[in-house]
DNA sequence: CGATGGCTTGAGGGTATTCAAGTGACGTGG
DNA sequence: CCACGTCACTTGAATACCCTCAAGCCATCG
């Protein structure tokens, strides 16, 4: 729940700007509006545990992760949680909340040391009011969200156990590679499973089940498989996004 | 599947673009940029069963629903079918798909005779790119939209059926109303079922369950709530939203 | 009048959750 | 160095929930 280290920005050579210009978001985006940002933002180092910001918390500020992992999540009265996304390098977030009452529509929390960066909103919402490209920018941006959601919600229906942590692992896998593939869980077991919307020991079955019916061979979190037409037969069928579920 | 009327607009006194000022997105627009959509618009009545677009046709129109219901939904490979939404009059649909490849991102079809507008997309866009104010519109309209989608997924994950249920009931209802509560189904029973994920037995199950435990009252689709306290906390104890589920 | 479609109900089975116990890795402190 | 607690994970058993299959009801409509 502490703060490590914070700095403010020196250069756009540097820093935040520089992971900004990695973002599609702000990808030639005006050097003048990327000045200011770098300007105005920091880049702080959290550990485990350090929440960013909490559901209806005003929001002032948005964060880019630059490393670690981010959850975003919002909680129900009963206290059970709900994970909205869980964010690696490279994402921005706390962006989508830019209008309405101004307040921060779910909770963020750091769930591996992360080092991230962050930018007042009023410049991007400044940005959007008078640069037309980047206002393009930004919706495109949002409709690509919108579509993520869809695909969610379309694998929270119709996915068993199996097929979501199937989808999830494919997810991972960058491109064609060719069998067999060996990659590593990028987070805890535990918190993928909420990710996907199931309990943890759910999780652990449904992970054996790809083992049995696969022959996914598992060691910790490193995880090999066999056959990616197999997976991906057992995974997509049920699902109307064909492989590769281009993101 | 059968067109019943067409008409090319008129004036902007009346028809579509009449509709369209009563959309939060057109309010206040640019009238020039409301005529031009009111000169290459029209209104069509097509009846149940209509299909009006399908996922990845080229994305050319966008449209309002003036009477009666349409459904947004996705087909899986196995034929599955996953409802996305089920629209009333005074929505816009198809203008989430303005950038990309231009492609529908799902299948759109009449599932009650129903009275639509459409526009070209190209409108749209343009206005888009060149009026700054219609433009942060837009990206406020799709803020909005993002989290519906949220609320959605939530919804999906942490409500069993006869919850989702009651929160649908809740959400057709207009405001603080006193008891006892009397609503009218939307549409067919089994429609909402899968709306909201389930399957119609399930539905029927979950409507019987509110029946016993709420003392909700069924007869058809007209539905008397005795208590919307009870309803409340029996459905929304389960979300992270508080009644009112501001939409 | 039979056919159809929307809806309900029952029985059975499968999947996920809950509760509970237990393992192994790790770090802390005696 | 070992004892201990903690944490992540796994496994088993019992249960809750939802789905599937099947049958039947009722209203509508040709």
């Amino acid at each position: 729940m502490n703060t490590l280290s914070s700095k403010k920005c020196q250069s756009h050579d540097e820093g935040p700007t520089a992971a900004l210009s990695e973002l599609v978001l702000f990808r030639d985006a005006d050097p003048a509006f990327l000045t200011k940002l770098n300007n105005n933002g920091n880049i702080q180092d959290f550990s485990k545990g350090h929440v960013i910001f909490l559901q209806d918390d005003l929001a002032e500020w948005f964060y880019v992760v630059l490393s670690g992992w981010v959850k975003l999540f919002r909680q129900t009265l009963d206290g059970d949680e709900v994970i909205v996304d869980v964010l690696p390098a490279g994402t921005i977030f706390g962006e989508t909340d830019l209008f309405d009452n101004k307040q921060y529509s779910c909770s963020a929390e750091v769930v591996q040391d992360a080092k991230i960066a962050a930018y007042p909103i009023s410049i991007l919402r400044n940005e959007i009011a008078t640069n037309q490209t980047f206002s393009l920018k930004m919706l495109k941006h949002l409709v690509q969200g919108q579509r993520e959601k869809d695909k969610e919600i379309e694998h929270r229906t119709i996915q068993n156990a199996p097929q979501r942590l199937g989808c999830f692992l494919l997810r991972l896998i960058p491109a064609k590679k060719a069998n067999p593939v060996v990659l590593h869980l990028p987070y805890d077991k535990t918190l993928i499973a909420s990710r996907l919307g199931m309990q943890s020991e759910t999780f652990s079955r449904a992970l054996a089940r790809l083992k049995d019916d696969l022959g996914l061979k598992v060691s910790g979190s490193t995880i090999e498989i066999k056959s990616m037409d197999e997976l991906i037969s057992y995974t997509c069928s049920a699902c109307s996004n064909a492989y590769p579920c281009e993101d």
